[in-house]
DNA sequence: GTATTGTTTTGACAAAAGTCAAACTAATGG
DNA sequence: CCATTAGTTTGACTTTTGTCAAAACAATAC
């Protein structure tokens, strides 16, 4: 498993991290593997770790009135979290849930901390991948704003083009603030008038 | 003007600041009045300025067909930018606009750069204020994604009770996703069956 | 290969919200 | 104080999406 590698392929997206600063990641986290469907936190949970994916897919999603919708998706070279709780300490609003067999490096927050004290490139580092997230949770709200059903589903198809062959149409559907039956409809080329 | 006050005010809610970097960060910044109605973010334009709020209200909003959509409120103590612009120095997508005469504290990235250099603390704070705002564009898009009309209405006002007050109709609507037909309807006792 | 389970599609109907136009109300500036 | 403008409400109608139920399809395990 070549850790370095991936360090430096998100050192390239976000921020670069020194060999050092590397090195101190890959002893202070660990190496885990998940199977389709396993539920890494629970709602109510207190979470203080973050999953970087190597290899797989995650979810994080709640529950409204029984129904399960899905917050956020998580590919290769994203980090994953309950980041309500990681962040501030409090019970998770989520769950977070692995959609593929998945390969990933799991770290704390009190590594976080303790890293970014020591080296200003981490902390650099992770200001940057709190700042892209606010950006793209930005982006988000901005196409479920005002954008009907399709053009929802359009806009996420240009992020993620091959998203409907890893993740199942009713977390994409519920993803979009839509029903499942919506997005099958808007998927029918008959549909589109 | 006791910017010493808003500075611990305002340390409070995100990461305290040493006075000496309260000094510095007064010094590297100015203070500015705006009129209501005071456009200071145009669409396309490059905007590195942010403004923390002393007194006064202010809005960042995009035009979506012609259509005036407001994307964000800043109230006292709170700091406005068009943040997409801000961070990474593109484009603004958005307007911004104070909707009542403001008086603000006025600092660029710039400075926001070389003081998190220079003093942790800052550095600290500023990441801080980044995460909320992460945390808040979570919680909104939580309330949009699957909330009837009301129910995004009563969790606005359960954040800002008099926000009604302060801001017209017309922005509230299009910043719950909703027109401003709907929203009328809503607070229409006589409609709430 | 068949049973079982999970996922997606389709149809009929209902609910929610949007659109357009007009009326009404409040605020502001001579 | 009146005229003008900005902001809000109301009504009639349309569009979009949701709901519920059933069928079709796909994946997986035995």
């Amino acid at each position: 498993m070549d850790v370095e590698k991936i360090l430096n392929e998100i050192g390239k997206i976000y921020s670069p991290l020194s060999n050092e600063c590397q090195q101190e990641f890959i002893v202070s986290s660990k190496i885990s593997t998940f199977k389709r469907g396993e539920v890494v936190v629970r709602e109510g949970q207190f979470s203080e770790k973050a999953y970087l994916i190597i290899k797989g897919c995650s979810r994080a999603y709640y529950l409204k009135d029984g129904k399960d919708i899905s917050d956020w998706f998580t590919f290769e070279n994203e980090i994953m979290a309950s980041i309500v709780s990681f962040f501030n300490k409090v019970p998770s609003p989520h769950y977070v849930e692995f959609v593929e067999d998945s390969i990933v490096i799991e770290f704390s927050k009190d590594t976080i901390d303790s890293l970014s004290n020591k080296y200003h490139d981490f902390e650099r580092f992770i200001s940057k991948v709190v700042t892209q997230t606010m950006l793209g949770l930005c982006e988000r709200l901005y196409t479920i704003q005002f954008n009907k059903a399709g053009e929802r589903y359009q806009h996420l198809l240009s992020i993620y083009p091959n998203i409907t062959n890893r993740i199942p149409l009713t977390h994409i559907a519920s993803y979009l603030g839509i029903t499942l039956e919506t997005l099958s409809r808007i998927r029918n080329p008959k549909n589109r008038i």
